[in-house]
DNA sequence: ACTTTACAACGTTAACTAACGTTAACGAGT
DNA sequence: ACTCGTTAACGTTAGTTAACGTTGTAAAGT
């Protein structure tokens, strides 16, 4: 079993570091961001499946940071440190979903608790695994599609890329978004790149003529299911 | 399934945020704005699917938000919550369609049914998703007509003009509000594009007599059906 | 009052272009 | 040798622009 990858945004350095350290010893592995802006940088690179964040940062606060990633990642479970200073109906605005929060001063118990127990959650949701896709079933991790007991095995871009379609479905999922997020740039020839997997997913998906990957020119792709 | 996104305009902080949280641990998605105009602003923002509205509100009151909103979207459920002063005369006169109202103090077990029972109607009307215009079904999703069994796909725009168009069929609707809504801007070749994509409506249109796009002079055009 | 003129608004078809679709060739990595 | 992703080559399509025709309306002319 791979280790957890946490993304912690704290802008004091003493708080920040002893954390990192605790956490790390529970084997867990910790990206430290310093502020939101960083905080966001890490989240795109890293790939973290849980968020500890400080409300109170510089060049960006904890809300604002959560709904801009909130944006991408709609179940990603957040964990808001507060000062005790801020009022709890504030918050609580917040407690709700995938979401939870942890006043200072808080002890590291405290903390590992409210991690695993939304670790947990994850986990539950994570082992149903198969995501129905029409007459489908998509398995991100194995990378199959199952149609009829007949097993279609999907390359590691095929399946990213009808993950996100399938996040968004019957929406428009944008064209410039899905470069950047899986290509890293939304240039001329990533462009074509993308184009010829729509066009090898549309193949694969091609047994329920129910599912459809509508073009929406000049900004992006619907799955229609 | 998709958690249902509701805007909850109330300017009262804390009647606000308790029924905010209250419909959060219910599962709805609530987006709370404190006046009016930034009601409003939420509405276009995040599309919600039912509105609570506080009649009284600074810089713009329930009624009128609603009136404003209803231009746009005729079908959407509104709940209004008024003070025991006002009469219910003036109530009854919203009190049709898609709209409700709760006189405050209210308990969150009458606000749930009331909002359980709107969404019941909407989820009728657009599980079956399908709109029925004369003889044709237009799905805006799928970007279909069906016409006897024959079914044509449409594109994007041709779909978007056609449903902002059913959505004010019979009446007229704003050349101005349509080319700025899908286009951006109203300017000469704009308005050249969307007559091109109106006549490829009416040739699409036209296995059915009874359904006529009549355009209105200086104004815009009216769907008939 | 009726007709004529003028012009802006709209209708329709077709040309055009950038975006997208599909298949195959290519090349790096195993 | 095989797989996967990229690049290339060529085909297709959606949406815009252009060109020309039609209609409505208001002002000018009779």
């Amino acid at each position: 079993m791979t280790k957890v990858k946490i993304l912690l945004a704290e802008d004091e350095a003493s708080l920040g570091m002893i954390v990192k350290e605790s956490l790390e010893t529970r084997g867990f592995i910790v990206f430290h961001a310093i502020n939101g802006e960083e905080a966001l940088d890490l989240y795109q690179k890293v790939n973290p499946v849980i968020l500890v964040l400080d409300v109170m940062m510089p060049l960006k606060d904890g809300f604002t940071l959560a709904k801009e990633i909130r944006l991408e990642n709609k179940n990603i479970p957040i964990i808001f440190l507060t000062a005790k200073s801020q009022t709890s109906d504030v918050l609580e605005g917040f407690n709700h979903g995938g979401n939870d929060y942890l006043k200072k001063p808080f002890s590291m118990e405290e903390l590992i608790v409210r991690i695993n127990s939304l670790l947990n959650r994850i986990e539950l949701a994570s082992n149903l695994e198969e995501i129905i896709i029409g007459d489908y079933l998509f398995n991100y991790t194995k990378q199959t599609l199952i149609y009829l007991k007949e097993t279609v095995q999907l390359t590691h871009r095929e399946a990213q890329l009808l993950f996100h379609l399938q996040q968004k479905k019957n929406e428009v999922l944008d064209r410039t978004f899905i470069l950047n997020k899986l290509w890293g740039n939304d240039d001329f020839f990533n462009a074509r790149s993308m184009d010829v997997f729509i066009s090898k997913l549309r193949k694969k998906l091609k047994s329920d003529s129910n599912i459809q990957i509508i073009n929406v020119r000049g900004f992006g792709y619907k799955l229609i299911c």
